[in-house]
RNA sequence: GGCCCUGUCGUCUAGCCCGGUCUAGGACAGUUGGUUCUCAUCCAACAAACACGGGUUCAAAUCCCGUCGGGGCUGCCA
């Protein structure tokens, strides 16, 4: 039978992270198998559900790149199929309506706890002709017996079937609960396998008998481990951002995709397209026990992703002014974050600083200003077109400029042992960075002069050492 | 409380099924050093774990039993 998977988010909220890791396995095991993969819109909830939830589900899924097959479909567009088939459980006694109070059932669940019984509701409408009167809610007419099942991942699960109670599958017959609109939506849609996270495995039992009572076949059940917030629970708002699309802006959807996808299944390697992926995913090689979201692995994949980008890609996705490509690897070679391409703004616009960054180490304000001037004159002349003469126009003008004797140790920069020449080189290159891009980190300021050019470069000595004279 | 899932470095894991090759391997993060004007890259090194207690065995991370820990569910939400 060819296999056929679905993720099946309720519009309820933004896409959560982990639902983003459940379609890409299920997008995985359907590519591996040459199988279908399907998007259905689980708007059971009518008062939660929204529209912009539903777009949110879309944007997020196409961002990743994760093509489901056929038409996305929605619960909603079942309605008839759902009545008709809580009629048909009510006329075998499958099923039968619930006329006790929310209060009662309260109560009857809080004796329960307080004398260590398990909490379940076995009603006595079941049976009777109360039972087939409408009015109260829908409930599943549970009998004694064992529940089993081989998840795909976990091997055998087992429960007991009365500890389950005759729970509910419908407020009312027009308004089916998840429970029974899933099941129902699974079976008509023929999905073969349903991978899905850890946190539904306890449903997995009441779904399993409701397949039974509408005597259809049950899939097959994978249930995957869940992401972990930095305490260890599953993640959620109160955690930060859990929604797939607030990541867009940081992260390169490949990235995020290697993270998710190595985060619960061992791989070949640390780094790896999804189509390599399709060639090893197994199901019985996805991990068993929840994995925490580790962001730092996240932004290290998302570097490494980064750096890969040619000069032409990477400005049409960061979406900054045009620069020249051979500015880009300075970037790159630099960037965690997509939205950290701030930090490179002095390539198309002028920087802002505060004059005291000028100062190299303990030098003088003087020494500083001087030094400025002196490289104002080489950059005057021609050497700028050649980066290594103006290195060593630069080298030469820090050895000129001397090792200040003097004890460093009082300033912001930390004392490594350096050797004389390269505190004098430090005399001439630090001001000159600052000045060229207003920063104390940044790439080697030869290669942004080479870069922003000439005219913009004496510009800008100018204006620091304007600002040494206020 | 009840039911279920799960437990190897700080984090993600390899190894476990089929005991010895494991003085437990890799990656991220961390620390140190090298290149260096700063940052980053790159390179090198260091530190860091079998939850605990019994048992089986010549031998246990690997098998068995128990304990403890973590998580999920427990809705007329999904």
């Amino acid at each position: 039978m060819k296999v056929k998977v679905r993720v099946a988010p309720s519009p309820t909220g933004n896409l959560h992270i982990g639902t983003a890791q459940s379609a890409l396995y299920n997008w995985l095991f359907a590519r591996k198998n040459g199988g279908e993969f399907h998007l259905r819109i689980e708007d059971t909830d009518k008062a939660r559900s929204t529209k912009e939830s539903e777009e949110n589900i879309i944007e997020a899924l196409t961002w990743l790149d994760l093509k489901w097959d056929g038409p996305v479909s929605h619960s909603t567009d079942n309605q008839k199929r759902y009545k008709e088939l809580l009629e048909k459980l009510i006329n075998k006694k499958k099923a039968f309506y619930c006329h006790h109070t929310q209060e009662e059932l309260e109560a009857e669940r809080k004796s329960q706890e307080e004398n260590k019984q398990p909490p379940r509701h076995i009603c006595d409408h079941k049976n009777t002709e109360r039972g087939k009167t409408s009015g109260g809610i829908i409930r599943l007419a549970v009998n004694e017996g064992k529940i089993v099942f081989e998840d795909e991942i976990r091997g055998k699960i087992e429960f007991e079937a009365m500890l389950l109670g005759d729970f509910s599958i419908a407020k009312s017959i027009e308004e089916p609960l998840y429970n029974f609109a899933v099941v129902v939506d699974d079976s008509d849609m023929e999905i073969t396998h349903v991978i899905r996270g850890e946190d539904h495995i306890s449903n997995t039992p009441k779904q399993i008998l409701i397949y039974e009572a509408l005597g259809k076949t049950t899939p097959k059940f994978a249930h995957l481990p869940l992401i972990l917030a930095p305490d260890r629970s599953k993640m959620s708002k109160r955690h930060g951002e859990t929604a797939t699309t607030a990541f867009k802006k940081d992260y390169l959807p490949e990235a995020l995709i290697n993270f998710i996808g190595t985060v619960s299944h061992t791989f070949s390697k640390e780094i790896l397209t999804k189509e390599e992926m399709i060639e090893e995913f197994e199901l019985t090689k996805v991990h068993k026990s929840g994995a925490m979201f580790d962001i730092k692995k996240l932004n290290w994949l998302n570097s490494q992703y980064v750096k890969k980008l040619s000069p032409t890609e990477f400005k049409k996705i960061v979406g900054i002014p045009e620069i020249p490509d051979s500015a880009v690897p300075l970037i790159t070679e630099r960037l965690e974050k997509l939205a950290d391409v701030d930090n490179f703004d002095y390539f198309w616009k002028e920087p802002e600083y505060d004059k005291g960054l000028l100062i190299w180490k303990s030098s003088s304000l003087e020494e500083v200003r001087n030094s400025l001037e002196e490289i104002l004159l080489i950059v005057q002349s021609s050497v700028l077109n050649n980066k290594d003469e103006m290195r060593m126009a630069l080298d030469d003008l820090g050895k000129k400029l001397g090792n200040p004797t003097g004890s460093f140790s009082a300033d912001r920069h930390s004392e490594k042992g350096r050797t004389s020449s390269g505190a004098g080189r430090g005399l001439a290159y630090w001001p000159l960075r600052v000045a060229v891009t207003g920063k104390e980190k940044s790439p080697d300021p030869v290669q942004i002069i080479d870069i922003i050019g000439k005219d913009k470069t004496l510009e800008r000595i100018e204006a620091a050492i304007n600002k040494l004279k206020v």
